[in-house]
DNA sequence: ATGCCATCCAATGGATGA
C-alpha cells in the first residue's frame, strides 16, 4: 500500500495537474491538502470516475483536506478533536482495508502560524497539543496508523537548504519543532528518515523569487507511522519533478510504501 | 527587510499562504 500526501493549493487549480498525476504515480491513497472547496464544489464524481473512493472535509475558500484512494474505506472521521468551536478544515481519518491488513489513515493541514509571536502562532500551539492528544490516542488501537499531510513545520536545521533564513519563522522556531518532537516522543517515526539521511530533501519550494530554481526548499510534507506502522515501511519518495511541471503546486507528492 | 507569486472570493482589490 503506497500512501501519498500532496499539497494541491487549491482543487480547482489544480484540477488537470491531478488528473494527469493520478494515472502515472498509481497512488493507493492520497491525503490531499488544501483543497479551497467546499465539500459539495469537490469534483468528486471525476475522481470516482477514475477509480477513487473519495471523501472531503472542506470549509470556503481556505484549508480544506480530503482523501483519495484506490482501496476501500471504513470509519471516515472529520476534524481534530479538542475545540467545538475551530471551523476550520485541517483533519480527516480514515481506515484503509489493504490486502495484507487495514491501516488507519489522518490526513491534516497543520496551521502556518505567521507571523509568530501573535494569535497564529497561538492557534498553531494550542492545535498541536490538540494533534499530540489525538495521536496519543490512536496509538491505544496498536493497529498500523500513518498521520500524515502537510506539517508547517521544519524539524531540523538539514531540512531547509537556507535555515538562517527561517529562525524566527513559525515553522521553524523552537516552539514549533518541539511540539512536532514531542508527538514523536509519543512512539511515532518520521518515515522519510527512517529511510534517507542527510540534507537536500524538501517538499516545497515557494512560488517567489525563484526558489525552484535555486532549489531553495524546505521539507514540512511527512507521514509519521505508529510503531506498527514503522514495521511494515518498505520504501519512501519525494515525487521532486512534479514541482517542474506545468502549473504545479507549490508542494509536491510525498510518499511511504506500506507492506499491507 | 520586503508576499517578488499564486489562489480564492468577490469585485476591478483584499485576505491568505510559508
Amino acid at each position: 500500500m503506497r500512501i501519498y500526501t500532496f499539497n494541491i493549493n487549491g482543487i480547482k487549480a489544480r484540477f488537470e495537474a491531478l488528473t494527469r498525476w493520478l494515472p502515472e504515480a498509481l497512488p493507493d491513497v492520497v491525503l490531499l491538502q488544501e483543497i479551497k472547496s467546499v465539500d459539495s464544489g469537490f469534483p468528486r464524481a471525476h475522481f470516482e470516475d477514475m477509480g477513487y473512493r473519495v471523501e472531503t472535509h472542506g470549509q470556503k475558500g481556505f484549508n480544506g483536506v480530503g482523501i483519495l484512494s484506490r482501496l476501500p474505506l471504513e470509519d471516515v472521521a472529520r476534524g481534530l478533536p479538542g475545540d467545538e468551536t475551530d471551523e476550520q478544515a485541517r483533519w480527516i481519518e480514515a481506515t484503509v482495508i489493504g490486502a495484507a491488513r487495514a491501516v488507519r489513515v489522518a490526513g491534516l493541514y497543520l496551521p502556518n502560524g505567521n507571523p509568530a509571536p501573535g494569535p497564529k502562532f497561538d492557534y498553531k500551539l494550542a492545535w498541536m497539543e490538540r494533534m499530540h492528544a489525538r495521536a496519543a490516542a490512536l496509538l491505544t488501537s496498536e493497529e498500523p496508523v500513518v498521520m500524515a499531510g502537510d506539517y508547517n513545520v521544519i524539524p531540523q536545521p538539514e531540512d531547509a537548504a537556507k535555515p538562517e533564513a527561517w529562525v524566527d519563522d513559525a515553522l521553524f522556531r523552537p516552539e514549533s519543532r518541539a511540539a512536532f518532537r514531542r508527538i514523536l516522543a509519543l512512539g511515532y517515526y518520521d518515515a522519510f528518515r527512517l529511510k534517507v539521511q542527510g540534507p537536500g530533501h524538501y517538499s516545497f519550494w515557494d512560488y517567489q523569487a525563484g526558489a525552484w530554481d535555486r532549489n531553495n526548499g524546505i521539507r514540512i510534507d511527512h507521514l509519521l507511522l505508529s510503531p506498527q506502522a514503522a514495521d511494515l515501511l518498505e520504501d519512501v519518495g519525494i515525487d521532486k519533478a512534479e514541482r517542474g511541471r506545468d502549473k504545479p503546486s507549490d508542494h509536491v507528492p510525498v510518499w511511504a510504501q506500506l507492506l499491507a
